[in-house]
DNA sequence: ATCCACTGTCATTTG
DNA sequence: GACAAATGACAGTGG
């Protein structure tokens, strides 16, 4: 297994960029709105998706779903310990990272502990002669879900005491007298009887009979921390890890932890299930967001592709009238230079009958209207052919 | 009563 | 082929 807390916690951390922090990177910058360097001060698009600051970054890691999970419902990590988590509500969210810190710790003890040949027989065999006379409820075809130790706290390292990965159930009642549970749904002195499960959401029955599947809103469950349907359920299985456990433990670990615990098959079932809503409902809000992003991605594209076009509507506007200075300022020249020019008789010549000529390798040439070049202007070489046009 | 945004779930596709 | 992630579609809920 080699499960470290450091190592999850990079992993978290590379989470926390990717994949939209990595797809905004690449995909943002819109390179219609970047000009030619010569432009670039006189170009000012104010380009919203080409804007990586770190406040963009900061937007990134906010939409992280693990830290969004953890952030937004630090108490639903775990079945137990609801009241605490109540009351904890108003501490400060450097709290929820040292809640992921701890559930990180949580999962590597307890690969320690399974990576260390942890097993039932163990456990009963090193606490039997603890002088409590409690029962270690190993019974691998129990509907109550198996065997659970009964001291946990001495299987599982030392500051295990927040039992974060086991839901509450009797072998921990039995050792901690803690009766406090938090059951909105159904009296803590009558468990769930499997039988009066909310029914279970299906295409068959709900889309086609509309059957409301949940006896409560999902609204109502990421505010109120109140039980899910899988929560719920499992509490009345006996499931003795909690969903958040369940559905963020490594494959792995995972399948470590379904071989090492001895659940019957309707645990396993659920366990199982519960695994795959839960990826899925993880899976699902990352795939809104990332559609989110990518039409925010498209919008700032065809923003940013109207500013390119206005901007080159602009430079074309802006050439078009250098292009005419350049002409006029030509016009000029050429006047000013064929004022100048003298027949050989000394006369100013026409202009009616000759012009001006550029040839191709920049040489000016007097021609006449009806003939080609005649006159190499002064200072330029020309062809005997020419000079002899010229008579 | 109706609309809409949000959310969880299931079935299916994709990698 | 098995598996997990991604995605479309649906349905329930509250504002």
């Amino acid at each position: 297994m080699g499960l470290n807390a450091e190592d999850n916690l990079s992993a978290f951390n590379m989470n926390l960029l990717m994949p939209d922090l990595v797809d905004t990177v690449e995909s943002s910058p819109c390179v219609h709105c970047v000009p030619h360097p010569e432009h670039l001060a006189g170009f000012d698009v104010n380009c919203h998706s080409c804007d990586i600051t770190p406040s963009s970054f900061a937007t990134s890691l906010e939409g992280n779903d693990m830290t969004q999970e953890f952030q937004t419902s630090p108490s639903s990590l775990f079945l137990v310990d609801k009241e605490e988590d109540f009351e904890d509500e108003d501490d400060h969210p450097l709290d929820d990272l040292l809640d992921d810190v701890a559930m990180l710790d949580d999962i590597r003890l307890l690969d320690l502990a399974l990576d260390e040949g942890f097993s039932p027989e163990m456990a009963d065999e090193a606490y039997s002669d603890s002088g409590l006379s409690l029962d270690f409820s190993h019974n691998s075809s129990s509907s109550l879900g198996g065997w659970y130790p009964k001291d946990v706290k001495k299987v599982f390292p030392a500051n295990y005491e927040d039992r974060k990965l086991f839901n509450d159930f009797s072998w921990q009642e039995d050792i901690d007298h803690d009766h406090t549970y938090n059951q909105p749904w159904f009296s803590a002195s009558s468990p769930p009887s499997v039988g009066k499960m909310p029914t279970k959401h299906t295409k068959s029955s709900s889309r086609h009979g509309n059957v409301r599947p949940y006896p409560y809103s999902y609204r109502q469950i990421s505010k109120t921390d109140a039980f899910s349907r899988d929560e719920w359920h499992a509490q009345a299985l006996k499931i003795p890890f909690s969903n958040e456990l369940i559905v963020n433990l490594p494959v792995e670990d995972f399948n470590d932890l379904l071989t090492n615990f001895q659940l019957n098959e309707d645990q396993l079932t659920l366990i199982r299930d519960i695994r795959r809503r839960g990826k899925n409902k993880i899976a699902a809000q990352n795939c809104r967001k990332r559609k989110l992003d990518v039409l925010q991605g498209l919008e700032d594209e065809v923003s940013c592709l109207r500013r390119h076009r206005l901007w080159l509507l602009q430079e074309k506007q802006e050439a078009r009238k250098k292009l005419q200075e350049m002409k006029r300022q030509l016009d000029v020249l050429y006047q000013e230079v064929f004022s100048r020019l003298r027949d050989e008789n000394g006369r100013p010549l026409d202009t009616t009958e000759y012009l001006l000529q550029v040839g191709s390798s920049g040489n000016i040439t007097v021609a006449s209207h009806q003939q080609d070049a005649l006159l190499p202007m002064r200072g330029q070489k020309n062809s005997k052919k020419q000079r002899g046009k010229k008579k």
